[in-house]
RNA sequence: GCCCGAGUAGCUCAGUUGGUCAGAGCAGGCGCCUUGUAAGCGUCAGGUCGUCGGUUCGAAUCCGACCUCGGGCUCCA
């Protein structure tokens, strides 16, 4: 009997190992270097650890920890030492799930006598990880049945309903879990894989203490949490600190208050922003260039009220189905009135008001309108999550046949219109029927084949996340990447099956009957508010030429250059360019440094020189150095280019 | 709503164990300086130290409640 095995690795070669060799001992046998970076190996597509003998015949990859699979490994295993660390420190505390998560990690624990954790504790919890990360404790893994599971776990309710909830589906196989034991006498449930020992660990840090409540359900125990991050070297950990320090510096509530753009007054109430003149501009471009484009995309432009009795939320259907996100109703001479928490149900009552032919559709009504939506104050975070929001809205209204070729031109509208705001890099979401809808079957595979072509057509990638749509809508969820990587969810582009049929909506068709017509939500911002947030974090407050408040401030060098520097700023201005004079109160430095500040993209500072021969000294915003004795005139052509190159951005 | 943290001048922050601790810089007003690329000088004004209550001879400082803001609250062993 040969005491040998053989196995395939990713790049279709084949090794030879001894029987009973493990992921570590083929890491070991491929290179040292390899050996030192591999956290775990996945045999056939399942992740194992290092230390479990590879069956023969299998294809077996090594994970690294510089991966993300490695490092989600890393992270994991971190968390136990974490709840080796806390269960040392307070003796009695229960421990219940610590997955990894994107950038790090979590832990949930009960602590005795209901303590709680304060940030303070972090240090001394992060102290005794360390303790255990040089005790260079094994991982070991063990696999009982449920009922032993039960016994071992028997002190720790979280483990115990987690056991009792186990199926086939998860855990080591029917009927049997699995739990990792360490030599500091800590055990924990879990399905692995883990490092072969905690000295595999040590760049981590522990970041905050939350409270979560067990399973995410508030009539539930709340728990304390700790999250942390973890990474595979010292290097790496640095580096993510430090995105997160660059991430704060351009925390949009910071950068609002900084450059004066908006805020929330206590005196309106939370999630309720008022956008001061600068900020309000900026807005107002905004809104005038998404204005623009839905002219040019043949959509009509509506208008409707903020309030409409209880009656149109009856029809509609939010009063069932989304009450606890409206705000409460107000009385008036027996009827009740409540805020809209969407536009749609007016939109259609537009649509409705008289009857409309086939050859009318497809009818776009397009609207900027704030509704109103109770936010827990909890969830409420800056311009990102608010009460009062302001929706590019808009209500597609067509045939059936039309509407794959709706869906398609819009999502290329979608697309042009946020690489407009500097955002390229897109990742689409098609959320699918669950399990709880309306509508007909057939009704769903037309609507989600038809967001599926969309998408297709306009060549992004995208993922399905099944069962995960509205119950009355499948639809798209466009999220972007910002300048430092970071994704936000902003546009969406829903199929509604519920609302024409609850508004009883028809059009007559060329046969002379009447039919229903299919209806798109879309809304490409999403919330103005939350847009603008997102615009003042990707830019980092410096937003481009042709969204900047102010584009170019003319610094004369003493008083007797004013009358020059008003000449070259009303000639601008004359051009519709934004231009403020500073006047030579102060040092040009000191103007400089307030200028460069305020993120303004271009400083004009003139001189003797300048004024002897029609020129301007160009500071650019970023530029190191200035550009001097430029012609006024070649300036504002440059200028003027600049500004007009937003409207046609680069295709992809 | 719940847990953690923070609230001192418009902004950023100092304020040792409760006793000249109510301060600084920036911003603002006024005056001087006339300046060529990241802070010129002087001067003035600004705070019931989040609010209310308590402990104390004495509270920004200790205690309690409340308010506001920030972080977190289904990424499933």
């Amino acid at each position: 009997m040969a005491a040998s095995i053989t196995v395939s690795l990713p790049d279709g070669s084949q090794r030879e190992l001894d029987e009973r060799a493990t992921g570590a001992d083929l890491a070991a046998a491929i290179g040292p270097r390899l050996a030192k970076a591999a956290v775990a190996v996945t045999v056939d597509g399942t992740e194992w650890d290092l230390s479990s003998p590879l069956p023969d015949g299998a294809a077996v990859s090594v994970v690294t920890g510089n991966t993300a699979e490695g490092r989600r490994v890393l992270r994991h295993s971190t968390a136990h030492v974490m709840a080796q660390a806390v269960t040392r420190l307070w003796p009695g505390a229960s421990y219940a799930i610590g997955p990894a998560i994107e950038d790090g990690f979590y832990y949930d624990f009960d602590l005795p006598g209901g303590a709680h954790f304060s940030e303070d504790d972090l240090g001394r919890i992060e102290d005794a990880m360390r303790a255990i990360v040089a005790e260079d404790q094994p991982f070991v893994r063990e696999e009982h049945s449920v009922s032993e599971g039960l016994q071992i776990f028997g002190d720790q309710p979280f483990k115990v309903e987690i056991i009792q909830g186990v199926d086939s589906s998860e855990g080591a196989g029917e009927g049997v879990v699995s739990a990792y034991r360490n030599g500091g006498g800590f055990v924990d449930l879990c399905r692995g894989p883990h490092v072969p020992t905690t000295g595999r660990l040590g760049h981590f840090k522990l970041q905050k203490v939350a409270a979560a409540y067990w399973r995410g359900d508030e009539h539930r125990p709340q728990l304390q949490r700790i999250y942390g991050t973890a990474w595979e070297s010292k290097a790496a950990l640095e580096e993510h600190l430090q995105r997160l320090e660059e991430a704060e510096k351009r925390d949009h509530r910071k950068l609002g208050a900084e450059l004066d753009l908006f805020h929330f007054p206590p005196e309106i109430g939370g999630g309720l922003p008022v956008f001061h003149p600068k900020g309000g501009l900026i807005r107002k471009l905004m809104e005038d260039h998404s204005r623009a484009e839905h002219e040019r995309a043949g959509y009509d432009f509506v208008y409707t009220p903020h309030l409409a009795k209880s009656t149109l939320f009856e029809i509609s259907g939010h009063l069932g189905w989304y009450k606890d996100g409206m705000y409460p109703p107000m009385e008036m001479e027996g009827a009740t009135y409540y805020p809209k928490p969407m536009n749609c149900p007016m939109h259609i009552l537009i649509f409705n008001d008289r009857l409309h032919s086939y050859r009318e559709l497809p009818i776009r009504l397009f609207e900027f309108g704030t509704v109103y939506r109770f936010e827990r104050s909890g969830v409420l975070n800056g311009l990102l999550r608010v009460r009062g929001i302001t929706q590019d809205d808009s209500h597609i209204f067509c045939t059936q046949e039309q509407l794959a070729g709706e869906l398609a031109s819009l999502l290329a509208f979608v697309l042009r219109l946020l690489r407009t705001f500097g955002l390229t890099e897109f990742e689409a979401e098609l959320a699918t029927r669950p399990d709880k809808s309306v509508g007909s079957e057939e009704e769903w595979a037309a609507a989600e084949a038809a967001l599926r072509a969309a998408m297709e057509a306009a060549g992004i990638p995208y993922v399905v996340a099944d069962g995960e749509g509205a119950f009355y809508a499948p639809k798209i969820d466009v999220h972007v990447r910002d300048a430092i990587g970071r994704r936000w969810q902003v546009s969406t582009l829903q199929v509604d099956l519920q609302m024409p049929q609850r508004f009883d909506m028809s059009y007559v068709g060329s046969d002379n009957e009447r039919h229903r017509p299919w209806m798109i939500h879309r809304a490409l911002f999403g919330s103005i508010e939350r847009f603008f947030g997102i615009l003042v974090e990707h830019y980092a407050g410096a937003f481009p030429t042709w969204l900047a408040p102010v584009q170019v401030q003319v610094l004369p060098v003493r008083d007797d250059h004013h009358a020059y520097a008003f000449r070259v700023a009303d000639r601008l201005r004359a051009e519709g360019f934004r231009v403020e004079v500073v006047p030579a109160d102060e040092g040009v430095g000191a103007r400089v440094r307030r200028g460069r500040l305020a993120k303004i993209p271009y400083l004009l500072v003139v001189g003797d020189e300048d004024v002897e021969a029609g020129t301007v000294g160009v500071n650019s915003r970023g530029a190191q150095r200035p550009d001097k004795g430029v012609a006024v005139a070649d300036f504002a052509s440059q200028l003027a280019a600049e500004v007009v190159a937003h409207l046609a951005p680069a295709a992809p």
